[in-house]
DNA sequence: TCCATAATGTAGGCGCTGTCTACTTTGAAT
DNA sequence: ATTCAAAGTAGACAGCGCCTACATTATGGA
């Protein structure tokens, strides 16, 4: 076993590789300069090596948005956890400013969550991703509805509304337009989320 | 003057044609199958006819987000309009509800508005259509808050907030698990769409 | 331990794309 | 009528995703 040859012919674990090699770009140059073949050159592999691990780059995509999605549905499990609260309109609360945060710090990946080819062709692994996260938001709001916010509306259509304030209001704030053009401070950020995450989830 | 000429060395208006063509290939194949050659073969023009119309490829795709964004905006005015009311709730709740309507009858048209390569190239008209649109929601909001909706919060997080359901509300639905994807009935749509506004902008 | 076989990586090519440059045709203003 | 800018054409270039054929390596059963 040779450890920490120069030139190996096999990689090692070229998929990983990839797949963080592709993280990388899109955090610095966004998701339209991600392309399979730079990715191979700056991992110093032949060119269709990673046609591989992966089958089109949409699924190279795919793979990715679920990784995201994972991130998204930790940020918010954990922004519950840290709260050390059992009030559901608190973690929620907080589960709401989680994913605000992590989608403002993530942006690029954020975005790529919705990119038109990342859903056009979604795996199987992707689609569990999503899910996962829609159930997490779902059970969570559900334990509000219990302790009487908006008990005569359906529980889909609250999960609905709570899931698209921050998605919604994230995804403005990145538009050309968006409030962070003139980049704001972190206090303010923090502000600005608690604020609108307040007008969804109100506490007390 | 020709009229009707077979083959005419100047198209007339192909720029017009351009953003036509593309407006159509987009809502038939999505964002994604657009390309300057294709509509170019499509208007029977030389492959780089296009180049005298728009600068690259991004520029049409703002030039399209432009009039899109437009389309958004006279949606929700219709809305307010048609309500014969002169309730500023009442004319909102039916601005959000135009919105949705609007974007899931448009969906890959509205996909496109945030699609990453229109964001990092916006153009002038582009950044107008935008702020136009953000300007006729954030008066909207102004006189509900007025007539006393959220009289405490900073009326910018207000829009943001009132702004952020029915895209983000949308969006979530056209993602690949999204409800939408066993796609139901119109009256259950709008029936859907009317829960979720209620839900931002709640009547008496 | 050998070796068949699958997994992994390489090399080259195909057709497509966006964009550039040089050239041609046209319309309009002087 | 002449000039000149606008609009369209033709060809080239590099980069891309993806495909096929081939080379190398790893691995598990005999």
């Amino acid at each position: 076993m040779r450890l920490k040859q120069e030139k190996a012919y096999h990689h090692g674990n070229l998929r990983a590789g990839i797949l963080q090699r592709a993280a990388e770009v899109i955090a610095a140059e966004g998701i339209e300069a991600l392309s399979l073949r730079g990715i191979a050159r700056d991992l110093g592999v032949s060119h269709s090596a990673p046609n591989r691990h992966f089958k089109n780059k949409a699924a190279l995509l795919s793979a990715l948005a679920a990784t995201g999605w994972l991130q998204v549905r930790d940020a918010t499990l954990n922004a519950a956890e840290e709260t050390g609260n059992d009030d559901p309109l608190v973690r929620l609360n907080a589960m709401g400013r989680g994913y605000m945060r992590w989608a403002l710090q993530h942006r690029s990946l954020f975005r790529s969550l919705h990119h038109p080819d990342v859903n056009r062709f979604a795996t199987d692994e992707l689609k569990d991703a999503i899910s996962g996260f829609a159930e997490t938001v779902r059970e969570a709001v559900k334990k509000t509805q219990e302790a009487g916010r908006h008990p005569d509306v359906p529980l889909d259509v609250l999960s609905l509304f709570t899931n698209a304030v921050p998605m919604g209001a994230t995804t403005v704030l990145l538009e050309p337009l968006g409030e962070s053009s003139m980049n704001l401070s972190p206090e303010d950020e923090e502000a600005l989320i608690e604020q609108v995450i307040n007008l969804v989830v109100p506490l007390k």
